[in-house]
DNA sequence: CGTCTATTTGAATGTACTCAAAAGCGGTGG
DNA sequence: CCACCGCTTTTGAGTACATTCAAATAGACG
């Protein structure tokens, strides 16, 4: 398994000795999903958070009219799964699927447990992971409330530049809440400028 | 100070006996706001965790248009502040002022680290409050991508039924991300169904 | 090559906003 | 106590933003 990435994103965080390294690796499992294969489903409960090494992934909920909502991204050096569902083991409300093949490092809940409790070190990492996923999320609902269709996607396409190139545009639409079409005339309205 | 509302707030989430209680009664402060008065300012740095007894707070942001975006409401037995200034000790992007005459319970960073210190368990207390601050979000992300205006109209007033009462169309429609105009309209045309 | 899905384009429609004016409501001071 | 002021809410007309539906084009993949 390559922890190299993993390892380093801890870091970023806390400090870890040898020793807890090594401990913290053995308790990891790799994963591999092909395109299109789900990570999770509605009504299935989450039991593992995932840090994703390679490829990239999406949160997403699916409407009365059968439209598709993406909540997140996520890609090479990102945590993602359903908080609440791992938390509560309960079923989730989201689905999480692959847009290319990816590569990802599990944790079980129970193994996470045994980490807190071995390590404690580690609920302040993922207290960090959280707090920043909560800021992300204030920002993003505050961009929501504030801005249009066009800004919102101006400032997608700014804070994620890299990540925009890799997407469909069906894709970002369904992030920005606004039909492909729609986006589809914005690009070509902008693209005039 | 009344600190029964409180104890009980934290008593859903983790036990204290009797010398942790007093500790952390100790770390408190109340304090008292008038309507209108503010509890931050966009720039200023939060400095302290606020739980609500008494009264209601908004916590906003004002855009270059000078628009009011309301990114929650507080009320009694409700936690507030600005999580990312708290923590970071950095400056604030948020407005929160009072709607109503409020009474709020205090800690400051500077006590709530000592807390930590001497009584691990209140780490567990604010992870959970995060958590659930989190999860309330991914919700509403998710309601302002899928729900017309009407929709979440009618989404805000069934899960918060009481608080609506309290507060101005102005005020919700700030919530909503619609103008005051175009509420009075939906709740006239809601009124004739 | 053929099939399936994504993107583009156009026309018609619906949703929500702006501007403006009037009515309602609460508080304050004379 | 009531007259006035400021703010909120209502109402209407016109406009802008975003969607739906439909059809054509372009790309991706087996």
């Amino acid at each position: 398994m390559d922890t190299e990435l993993i390892l380093q994103n801890i870091s970023r965080h806390i400090q870890l000795d040898k020793t807890e390294e090594d401990y913290f690796v053995s308790l990891l499992q790799t994963k591999y999903l092909k395109r299109k294969d789900f990570l999770l489903k509605q009504g299935n409960i989450c039991r593992t958070e995932n840090f994703i090494t390679k490829g990239c992934l999406r949160t997403y909920t699916i409407d009365d009219n059968d439209f598709e909502h993406i909540v997140m991204f996520g890609t090479e050096d990102w945590w993602v799964g359903d908080l609440f569902s791992f938390i509560t083991q309960s079923p989730t409300d989201f689905f999480i699927d692959a847009l290319e093949d990816t590569e990802i490092i599990q944790i079980s809940k129970a193994n996470l447990d045994r980490l807190f409790d071995r390590v404690p070190k580690f609920e302040r990492f993922f207290r960090l992971i959280l707090q920043n996923a909560f800021i992300a999320q204030q920002n993003r609902i505050n961009q929501n409330l504030s801005c249009t269709a066009e800004q919102r996607y101006l400032g997608f396409i700014k804070k994620y530049p890299q990540l925009e190139q890799r997407l469909s545009q069906k894709q970002v639409s369904a992030y920005l809440g606004i039909t492909p079409v729609f986006l589809s005339m914005l690009r070509r309205k902008l693209s005039r400028k």
